[in-house]
DNA sequence: ACAAAAGTGTTGAGAGTACACCCATGC
DNA sequence: GCATGGGTGTACTCTCAACACTTTTGT
């Protein structure tokens, strides 16, 4: 901090509230999905948003984004991939006060999903991340973003397992590559890629599909999710 | 935002205050630098810290970066590239009270700089960016992080050209390249791969250098400064 | 036997890398 | 002429991407 921060007085300052916003998604009957809750009050009551809440006072950014998990998905921490997207902080994104939102996104497996048990039904749901309805505040301005991330981190890392369950076949993790960069990926390629990458192991498990049974894989979490990319400049 | 937002009553909310730290980039004499200022107050008295300042209620944040880059360096906004980079709110970061701030990074051109206009020239310095002194707060973690990302901004994007001036030799822009990543680079190779993108232009000037005159490029502002990468799953 | 889905192999095109070689200027 | 640094080309290797092919199950 520099010269404001040294002359600071509590007593004049003026604060922005802080909240924490969650982008949920999961992969449910082949689309990729996002979580909404359907806002109670003023302002934009009645329009679906984003999950978020205040941070509270001595918590930690990522300890209130868990929070949000568990109240609105009623998933546990170890269950899910989070990851801070962005901060956004416009004066006048929310009509009310000044509000400066840290947005963060989560994937979670649709079997690690927790719904009812967490909230109301009527008020949650889930909602293609593609076609999402209205959104309050600038709410689909965040999710936009957020899609953008996801894509991006999928065609750089591996992460796509943390949207299957445990064990899982490799047509099954390729489906959630094609979902979510909305692309049809090449059989073969695929699978030797990522054989070549490591990631994954193959389980003594078979899953019956209607053809020759496939293998069940399991991700090691050994390895390395980074992977090498075509830089500009090696 | 959720229920918390909803029943939010700004009279019993206790906020947290909210931080811009930037973390100013130049290159001098072949080193990367960072621009750091000297604490006059409690806490960290006299130690270096990244420069930053409260947010104001009404300002935005990139206002509010920008801000601090003029104050410091001297620098208007036209002359950098800023980008947010992430938010540290770790509840005890600041032992006054809790503080989050977002932090941004900026790069900026040796020729545009200003210290001295701006602030008394004692207590602002730059320093290496590899090896800083002892820093305050949690300055040393966001350095870091800084560091890391204008690594991969460099290998993924055609930035490198933020750190020179208007017109640059292609020997200047490898220069920037290999002092950010530390690493020697092909000169050939360099040089046809940066021809390929199409990023730069060869201008009308010529640089006296002791040997062959070098031609002078410059930036195409319309060109992608994005590049292709290999991705893991395309 | 045939359909369906899993799983493997091959091949041409293009990108990455290392290295050698030519060009323009000052002394 | 020769040292210095700018600028170009080539040849080998590796990855990418498209496509054809084989294997194992159910009916």
């Amino acid at each position: 901090m520099g010269e404001t921060a040294a002359t600071y007085d509590a007593s004049h300052y003026e604060r922005p509230s802080v909240t924490v916003d969650v982008v949920i998604f999961t992969i449910l009957h082949r689309e990729l999905k996002v979580l909404l809750v359907k806002r109670k009050h003023w302002p934009f009551e009645g329009m679906w948003a984003i999950p978020g809440g205040f941070v509270e006072i001595h918590e930690g950014l990522p300890e209130a984004a868990y929070r949000e998990l568990e109240e609105e998905a009623g998933v546990s921490g170890e269950d899910v991939y989070l990851e801070q997207l962005y901060t956004f902080g416009d004066p006048g994104r929310d009509p009310r006060t000044r509000v400066i939102t840290v947005a963060y996104f989560a994937l979670v497996a649709a079997d690690r999903l927790n719904l009812r048990a967490a909230s109301d039904a009527a008020d949650v749901g889930w909602f293609s991340a593609y076609s999402p309805p209205p959104l309050a505040f600038d709410h689909a301005e965040i999710l936009e973003y957020a899609i953008t991330r996801l894509r991006y981190k999928l065609e750089y890392t591996a992460v796509g397992f943390q949207l299957l369950p445990e064990r899982f076949t490799l047509r099954q993790l390729q489906e959630v590559y094609e979902i979510v960069l909305s692309k049809k990926l090449d059989k073969g390629n695929f699978r030797s890629k990522l054989r070549k990458s490591g990631v994954v192991e193959p389980t003594d498990g078979y899953l019956e599909t209607g053809g020759r049974p496939a293998c069940l894989y399991h991700f090691r979490d050994d390895a390395v999710a980074e992977v090498k990319t075509r830089r500009l400049f090696p």
